[in-house]
DNA sequence: AAATAAATATCGTGA
DNA sequence: TCACGATGTTTATTT
């Protein structure tokens, strides 16, 4: 871990030439920031924590919200050069073309790391998890209920979940991790509304932790089922399902109080 | 700015107990992570960048992507103490209830920041900014358009823009600053619909800069329409509209070379 | 490369 | 508070 406490801007190029693209990068300072690409903003002079990952992703911090407030996907190029007496490093992007400049005033700290990280994020609860669960226990849309694809495309994107019912019509089920609204109600409307013209007689169900009443009033104008589910229940189950090295959430580490 | 450098667990805890919720507070170490809350995870030991905003934001980076592997919006109350000889940090938010749990394994250094920043972002080239270049120049939607109103509700969300063409036919107008979809598609269908179905003779029109080839399939074939923007076209224009303030970017900071 | 949809999406606005 | 839609969304997946 190299550092410098407010090192003069031809340290701090130096430094910053060293080892951007090869260490995480933190520099805090006084800056402006520019950016132009997708759309265009400006920043005035204010202080911020900048990082500058290897694989070419910036972040520019300030104390408020978890958004960056100027940013660069993984894939910019880096550079540092002394400016007018000032520290300027930038960031270029192409495909699509864009560029952050920063313009220090004053540079307060510069930082590199190394990290070494070679693990993986284990996460259980996504919109993947609830269809394989609903898969091994199909009776969670209804009684009766029988699997027979998954993702299926349609031509109009994949259907989370194609199966039928316990008269033996065809049902789509659109799933949700989160409760669901008037988008999500519509993007089952369109895998149905295909599946209809195609095969006839079909089935939409919305499955989600809670639906909103727009979405629920939708569905139901044109003939669509809402089914809810709630996770805290499915959970225990999901964990059966998955394989073991994922199973390892639940008795460690209960949930957090609700009544707080 | 205060810090330290591998400090032994009491002394880290000390550290962060005086400075969580006060300064903007950097953490470099190896860590274990864990989170529940809207979903589960679980990231064994590895080396990590934590931050930890005044305003309860917590950020945990790898060296690599530009989307923390963990975090916390804004509103979490942070905690730290040593357990069985580790320093513990953890994040705890209500509305839903979540809980991000750091264990500490090696703590390599502690930084606490004051980031003094009064400045707000000025962004151009935005959904609205389209909106209001539109109002201002009706003719981009196509000659003789009309604008009655802008973000006008219709018990179904907001449409972006309103007007009468040079028949005097009424036309709903959806913006979109990035290219369209099937989903953005949908939303048009949505407004057109239900004003069709409350006043008749509705024209759809969804103008962005680029719609997909489905999403274009999918408006012809109900009877709506395509306009599509060119953003190197109407950047000029914005700028004429826009107040002072935000009319800087344009000569002095020139875009990029597109032939990267 | 383009498109499609998920995300612990986050965030702002308006009812 | 809730719902809805924008975001310089980012990201993974599939065609």
């Amino acid at each position: 871990m190299r550092s410098l406490t407010a090192p003069d801007p031809e340290a701090a190029v130096a430094f910053l030439k060293a080892e951007l693209h090869r260490s995480l990068v933190q520099v805090v300072g006084l800056c402006e920031v520019r950016y132009q690409g997708r759309a265009q903003s400006s920043l005035s002079l204010g202080e911020r924590l900048i990082l500058l990952k290897p694989d070419g992703t910036l972040l520019v911090h300030t104390a408020r919200k978890i958004k960056p407030v100027n940013w660069q996907p993984p894939g910019a190029r880096f550079s540092a050069a002394v400016e007018e007496g000032r520290v300027v490093l930038t960031s270029q992007r192409g495909e699509p073309a864009e560029l952050v400049r920063i313009a220090l005033h004053e540079t307060q700290a510069l930082l590199a790391l190394r990290l070494k990280d070679d693990e993986a994020l284990s996460l259980v609860g996504t919109e993947a998890d609830l269809g394989k669960l609903l898969v091994k226990h199909p009776h969670l849309v209804e009684p009766g209920f029988q699997v027979t694809g998954r993702e299926r495309a349609n031509g109009r994107g994949p259907m989370d979940l194609v199966g039928l019912d316990a008269k033996g019509v065809r049902v789509v089920v659109e799933l949700k991790r989160r409760p669901a609204g008037l988008n999500d109600a519509e993007q089952l409307r369109r895998y149905v509304e295909r599946e209809r013209a195609a095969k006839g007689d079909v089935r939409g169900i919305l499955l989600a932790p809670g639906v909103s009443d727009a979405a629920r009033r939708y569905l139901q104008e044109r003939g669509m089922e809402v089914r809810e589910v709630d996770w805290d229940k499915v959970l225990p189950l999901l964990h059966q399902v998955l394989p073991a090295g994922q199973r390892t959430l639940d008795a460690r580490f209960p949930p957090p109080d609700r009544g707080a």
